[in-house]
DNA sequence: GTCATTTTTGAAATCAGTTTCATAAATTAT
DNA sequence: ATAATTTATGAAACTGATTTCAAAAATGAC
């Protein structure tokens, strides 16, 4: 392997002189051309393990998501990986698969590896407390950490998240108003703090209307994939005439299994969901759903990241981010 | 920050030892379960950058792709991430977006962290030629590569391909024998290998029924993005009774834009892609296409760069893999 | 041409681990 | 109980860079 030491030789300077070259240090026009010809000539690279070894960053984040296979993840992965590849940043990725044992594997990893700072998307669970002593030895390592959809349990730490209570909210009054009669609602699973707010959101708009809340058409199980919409629709079908989904995923499979059943949409169900992936506006019909604002979320978790690493923030925010409904064709 | 010498210091004995201990090394169990009592106490967590300096592996694994967000990609990042999570290897992602400069600068990256391995999976283009001598290189400081999609320029290093030329030719035999009398092809970026081998095959199946092939309804240029389906889609109109797509995304953009137009998917034109992305089954129709086996080829992909990584592979091998035409509704 | 100042450079320490080699301690054999 | 062997441990070298400190060289002032 060749190393500075070998460079440093075969030009006849010192080292410390090569790593001056390397880092713009100052060094003499004309030695800095001999010593750069060499490193040119011999293809040498140096070694970020050396580099690294000595710095406080590392210049690497680490990013936990449930699945990038989920269109809103890949699209966060993407504008994250964008954001930190332009400020010379690299990306180490983990799927959790929402356990939460997985989630504590990863993080250990980011801890050997030194990471600079950890942007964790993953959704909040029961169990999210057994996280707190894991995040304590993070920072205690000096690793920066912003939590997106979770809380902070009373640590330093970012946290932002989409106000899921209103983006229910809305979608649901909006339903209502359009004379919808009873609306159901497929929630995911009960154990995740999402899971509990969109479904208050449903329920707050109700109350509000002074329409009661029929627990025979509130399902909240189910995994936010596709098969679990298809399953409970079935089980809705007759009893409502319009449908919130937890998310577009399951709004997909409901209006799959709806449609299948010879039901239309949006005329005898309405069905929505929450995310607004990009196949929402590709399926047929188009589907209605709040709009989660990811590329902005992203965007701001990056940037509170970059600066609790810079040094630049030293206060932690809650920040917490309105959606929008887009109204499509499914209702 | 706490090091091996901290930890050392406070059970009593030699950093080697401690060194042992995290090693499984020789270690009478009495010291053993001191230390760890210690380590455990402290929160200590080895730095992976000074573990990594000496060895000559450092469990890293880079992967390049266009693009995570094409479903394809994201799946390919899946399967990749998993199988090397479960082998206690870290997956560092590069997005090169087709860009030949890009993909340096990360290959630049990858090779600075000493990664142990490095997965390519952009698309040929004209200018890949220009990789070789950082390929080279890399090849130079033991970094194994496995390329997939690409050629190998005489290196000794594993490609895997899919057959793109089968695949477009079992597609358009196909269409032809269902009684399509003008098909047309949409076939992407022509700077591309993939775009040349399945245009290829379309040809090929042409020819081999004595069908002229007509310029007029070949269009090679776009970005294998949806929008270029729909604009092409709106150039072949009224031309042809069905259409041979060169991915699922511009097929499915086709039919968005045909089915606009007022013509009836698969009655009027045929429309069918290549890759089948899981969005292909969702959309309505649903989209006939090419079965690219993306789990196949991601898992025989890295287990040859596992292999070279171990040291059991020593020979590059040329692996092509088989696709197969899916039939569903709109074709 | 001499002295003061600034610019370049190199030797050595440092980062946080692993590994080799030699020695000390514990076992086993006689 | 002593010698021979095995096991456990520590000192020091090593991994490949950066950085500090001091010395050497170059420049500027007079």
């Amino acid at each position: 392997m060749k190393t500075i030491y070998d460079i440093a030789k075969k030009v006849g300077v010192s080292p410390a002189t090569v790593s001056r070259v390397l880092n713009n240090g100052p060094v003499k026009s004309s030695t800095k051309e001999k010593v750069l010809k060499i490193i040119e000539k011999e293809n040498f690279i140096p070694d970020n393990r050396a580099v690294f070894l000595k710095k406080t960053t590392n210049q690497k984040i680490g990013c936990i998501i449930p699945d990038v296979i989920n269109p809103i993840y890949s699209y966060a992965v993407k504008v994250i990986h964008d954001y930190l590849w332009e400020r010379a940043y690299h990306l180490i990725l983990g799927n959790s698969y929402g356990k939460i044992e997985e989630e504590k594997n990863i993080l250990q990893m980011f801890e050997r590896e030194r990471v600079s700072g950890v942007l964790i998307g993953t959704c909040e669970g029961e169990d999210d407390s057994t996280l707190v002593p894991v995040f304590k030895r993070m920072i205690g390592y000096g690793i920066k950490i912003v939590l997106v959809g979770k809380k902070n349990y009373g640590l330093k730490v970012d946290t932002i998240s989409v106000n899921n209570i209103s983006g229910t909210y809305k979608m649901t009054k909006y339903l209502i108003k359009a004379g919808r009669k009873k609306v159901g609602f497929i929630a995911g699973d009960k154990n995740l703090r999402a899971t509990k707010e969109r479904l208050a959101g449903y329920i707050k708009a109700l109350k509000e209307k002074g329409i009661p809340v029929d627990r025979e058409v509130v399902i909240c199980e189910g995994d936010y994939k596709m098969d679990y919409g298809k399953k409970w629709a079935k089980e809705l079908k007759g009893k409502v005439d319009a449908i919130v989904c937890g998310n577009d995923l399951m709004a997909i499979g409901a209006m799959k299994t709806i449609e299948e059943s010879g039901l239309r949409i949006p005329d005898d169900i309405a069905v929505c969901g929450f995310d607004d992936i990009y196949l929402a506006s590709l399926v047929k019909p188009s589907l209605t759903t709040v709009h989660q604002p990811i590329e902005k979320i992203c965007k701001i978790a990056c940037e509170r990241l970059m600066g609790w690493i810079e040094g630049r923030i030293k206060k932690a925010e809650e920040i917490i981010v309105e959606p929008e409904i887009i109204v499509r064709e499914s209702a």
